[in-house]
DNA sequence: TGCGATTTGTCCGTATGTATT
DNA sequence: TAATACATACGGACAAATCGC
């Protein structure tokens, strides 16, 4: 019942917490779009050496959430509407990939499984109060065709476009005053995943996504960069 | 005529100069698959601190050429049986969906630019007596799609691969003596790359891909780890 | 055009934590 | 258990590059 969301995190590092704790600001927007960082700032903020704190930064710029340029500086990574689309295609890519490959090895366990993340989704939705943690409970919930895929590579590409899944949602979230997922949003989904029919699922999958683009990009409208 | 096949480089920062140093001996074989390596021998043989070669390894151990272990050590990454098939299979999906994106922007320049990657690529085979070249070239036919394809999420996707094709097929090239690839195996990928029909070029697409991971699977046999 | 200030990049010495023997 | 080897982390220093004046 406990089911941490959050990954299983290696406490031991410094140089991992760093990474967190800045993925967690960027994310809460405790940090602007754009915005310039300075090491020393981060440093003495997070009470860190400068050594563990640029290696963490190297992890978040090949993610993508800072863009670092040499000699001139850190940047908090602005959100086009270009980056929306492409993160959304290439994500449709790799999700219909996942069920493919995942279609065969589904048990009852594990639709169990995913009908379980559902309902903590939906029971997280109808508490109402916890935006972040709804975002959190949905991308878990679509973390499950990645797991069950049993596809190492798969898996560490849906990781590495995780934290901008979170930060796009949180995005979408903070434009449109507080809203998570809507509620049924995903009924559809977890009920193809039971069913008979591959074709049907990644159909479905595929307008799940341009729908939810759709709806990030009318929502965060003007709220974009460049 | 010139071409660099390497991308256009920094020299500006140590930091990238060791990554690609890094990454040049792991593909070339200096380094055993399995390797453990010390930072402290990394740093006097290549005539670095520790500071930016830290950097760099966190680099390389994001596109899966080192693993690094907290406390326990950095190693190079080992190839296994299911890296080859994960990586054929992920880049097929990646390369297809590439075409997808790619189809309606293809031009007179493009097509042409096109054909000739290949006549340079063959050109160095026939030569015969440079493999890592071939190598390079081949990869440089099949960036092709990716670039004309304008997304740069996918670009970056393509690039994370790119040291992990190049360090597959470099083994590949050490076990079978010297091959690099075929003379003509991608006069048909070039053909279709040229008329009208998006579903002719994706299926070819993808039994070139099956083709290549059957005949590194047999040519790396019982060279592979664990 | 140059100059100074700021910041990143780099190096080194040292101390601590961890794994292995 | 102790000891060794190494990764990790810290702090200070200097060099290099960028930006603003």
């Amino acid at each position: 019942m406990d089911n941490r969301v959050l990954q299983p995190v290696d406490d031991t590092t410094v140089r991992h917490r760093i990474a967190q704790q800045l993925t967690k600001h960027i994310v809460a927007g405790n940090f602007q779009p754009g915005q310039r960082l300075t090491e020393q700032e981060l440093a003495s903020s997070l009470q860190v050496s400068r050594g563990p704190l640029r290696e963490a930064i190297r992890e978040l710029a090949e993610t993508g959430l800072l863009v670092s340029v040499p000699y001139k500086g850190l940047y908090v990574r602005s959100v086009t509407r270009r980056d929306l689309e492409e993160l959304y295609s290439l994500r449709t890519t790799l999700e219909r990939f996942a069920f493919e490959r995942c279609w065969e090895k589904r048990s009852t366990d594990s639709l169990a499984d995913l009908s379980q993340r559902n309902a903590e989704l939906v029971r997280v939705i109808d508490a109402g109060n916890d935006g972040l943690q709804a975002i959190a409970l949905e991308l878990k919930l679509h973390a499950w065709c990645y797991e069950l895929s049993d596809h190492r590579l798969l898996q560490r590409s849906w990781e590495s476009m995780l934290p901008n899944l979170n930060l796009y949602f949180s995005l979408h979230q903070r434009a449109h005053g507080r809203s998570g997922p809507l509620r049924e949003s995903h009924d559809r989904y977890v009920e193809l995943a039971h069913g008979d029919s591959l074709d049907d699922m990644l159909e479905h999958l595929t307008e799940h996504m341009r729908q939810g683009l759709a709806t990030t990009l009318t929502t965060l409208g003007s709220n974009l960069a460049s």
